[in-house]
RNA sequence: GGAGCGUUGGUCAAGGGGUUAAGACACCUCCCUUUCACGGAGGAAUCACGGGUUCGAUUCCCGUACGCUCUACCA
């Protein structure tokens, strides 16, 4: 009956007021599957309606988000489209048509309540029971509105140029109903709903009349949002109802929320930076405040696996798998395995779909990015790029986030700068550092520098000290790593070749000679 | 207060009238590993409660409880 014949278009649309949260690139990624699946158009519009909360630089901020997420709308601000302005700020004249038409056919009406009135009306009529009165059929008409005052009086303040907003006359004792693509059907009664503001005192429309409108003009046949807008739906089914016909309503998903996981309630950015996780995609930095805040991707996540995290936050096909490509889930996604309860967020459980996608990218995919990350870090490579792949695939398995490639490669291209001498020093004796003089000689006749031969003639010079090889690798380890971590270590002592090998050791053997002297 | 939505292990979840109720994260034990990881084996749930329907309900229906969302000239 709906949009079964037209073509799929879907859009996401976002308020300019700061970084965008991880439900927001959820129903992003939703929009975005479906929409491919479907061969769709996928749209992203700007709703800049609140003029007060508009934030320099919030737009560019959403277009890089998705670039990254390879998420790309196929009509926006930025790259227009046929049914633009995409901007809503510049579509302003175009719903005060609408709410003037609807005020005409009898369906909405001026107010003129001030803020002071309306907030007079709100304790007035504030009881036990009725904590939070509305504006609705059963008091406005006690209100000061084009319905309680006469046609000739309500010109006279039109004209006088008195403030005023449009409200929706919202009908008494009406069954409104539709069919949520993901809950089914939803009913409500519309003696529930307000008389919603529609045309704001600045002329502006909020996000009730604009979001039909332009739902409607942008031709759009599915709407995708959090599940926060259902209880206004009615108010929507009104305006389509009035406006342009039920029967060309957009269908609506109305997804679960994504919680914080400590107690309950929506996820948000508070709640990152009180449990020390991010919630924005990327960092951000409020203009007006300068308050920063830190994002996924800054934070070394891979896009593929912020994605795929986001995907089964909330959705999942019925089988056991959880690691998903674009790919994968533009062949597997599907609106009716969505599911309606709100899930809490799990930070640990994203830490590892990044460590299982650095595990799963190959190391020439990874290369880039390693690249990338250890130049921010100052760390010369520059000589030794051809050893990166084979670096990458010894360490990627032991790295969670980008940044951890840091730390991870870095002693394969500099001394490590600071040594754990505490590891060593409690069992270290003359009996070792002769073998370690020992063992620099022989390392400095060595031809052939390969991690067998290394290891080999490391266990022949141990056996002649008659000390156990396993007390000698962690001294070793600790020397050309500093620390108590990473691949084989005479992988590494290959890798770095004899000169570093032999003048790290050398290094590390002066310091324990220092602390020796000191103890 | 009201309305709407929801309720399978600590968390994410599969499943759906008859099952030993999958799997993953985290946690614990062990194996592998002369580091750290990877990997492997194992450990814990009568599916919120109460009624129905049924030969049989975690699965269907109705209540209750609890939770969430909304209740702005914000979206």
């Amino acid at each position: 009956m709906t949009s079964t014949n037209r073509k799929v278009r879907t859009r996401f649309a976002p308020s300019p007021t700061g970084g965008l949260h991880l439900g927001g690139v959820r129903t992003v990624l939703f929009n975005y599957l479906f929409t491919r699946q479907h061969n769709g158009q996928f749209i992203l519009r700007i709703e800049d309606t609140d003029r007060t909360r508009f934030v320099e630089g919030a737009e560019a901020y959403i277009y890089e988000t998705l670039a990254w997420c390879g998420l790309n709308p196929d009509e926006s601000p930025a790259i227009g489209g046929p049914f633009g302005p995409y901007r809503q700020s510049e579509r302003k004249a175009i719903y005060g048509r609408y709410a003037e038409q609807l005020i005409r056919d009898g369906y909405a009406y001026y107010a003129f309540d001030t803020p002071e009135e309306l907030e007079a009306m709100r304790t007035q009529y504030k009881t036990a029971e009725n904590p939070s009165p509305r504006y609705d059929s059963t008091l406005r008409g006690k209100m000061h509105n084009s319905l309680t005052l006469s046609s000739e009086e309500t010109k006279k303040l039109l004209d006088a140029g008195t403030a005023y907003v449009i409200r929706l006359k919202v009908p008494e004792n009406e069954t409104l109903r539709f069919t949520d693509m993901i809950r089914g059907e939803v009913v409500f009664n519309s003696s529930e709903t307000d008389d919603k503001v529609l045309l704001k005192a600045d002329g502006m429309p909020t996000y009730h009349l604009a979001v039909v409108v332009d739902d409607h003009l942008m031709e759009i046949t599915h709407s995708f949002r959090g599940e926060e807008w259902l209880p206004s739906a009615p108010v929507h089914i009104l305006l389509w109802k009035y406006l342009f016909g039920l029967e060309n309503m957009v269908t609506w998903a109305h997804l679960p929320l994504i919680l914080k996981p400590d107690g309950n309630g929506k996820l948000s950015k508070r709640d990152g930076d009180r449990l020390g996780f991010p919630v924005f995609a990327m960092n951000w930095t409020d203009p007006r405040t300068g308050d920063f805040t830190k994002g996924y991707r800054e934070l070394g996540f891979l896009p593929e696996a912020f994605v795929n995290m986001l995907a089964v936050l909330g959705w999942n096909d019925g089988t056991e798998q959880e690691l998903f490509s674009m790919e994968e889930l533009l062949q597997k996604f599907s609106v009716e395995k969505i599911h309606k309860k709100g899930a809490k967020f799990n930070y640990e459980k994203a830490l590892w779909f990044n460590k299982e996608w650095i595990k799963k990218l190959s190391a020439d995919q990874l290369k880039p990015q390693v690249i990338y990350w250890l130049k921010n870090a100052g760390i010369d490579i520059s000589g030794k790029e051809d050893q990166l792949p084979g670096i990458i695939e010894q360490v990627k398995d032991r790295c969670t986030l980008l940044s951890d490639f840091v730390e991870q490669t870095s002693f394969f291209f500099q001394a490590p700068e600071k040594l754990d001498l505490d590891a060593v020093l409690k069992k270290w004796n003359d009996q070792k550092n002769s073998f370690f003089i020992e063992l620099i000689r022989g390392y400095e006749l060595a031809t052939d520098f390969t991690p067998e031969n290394l290891e080999h003639s490391f266990k022949e010079l141990a056996a002649a000290s008659q000390l156990k090889p396993g007390e000698l690798m962690l001294p070793l380890r600790i020397m050309l790593v500093g620390g108590k971590f990473g691949p084989h270590v005479f992988d590494i002592a290959a890798a770095i070749g004899a000169k570093a090998t032999i003048s790290r050791i050398k290094y590390a053997l002066s310091l324990l000679e220092n602390h020796s002297k000191d103890a």
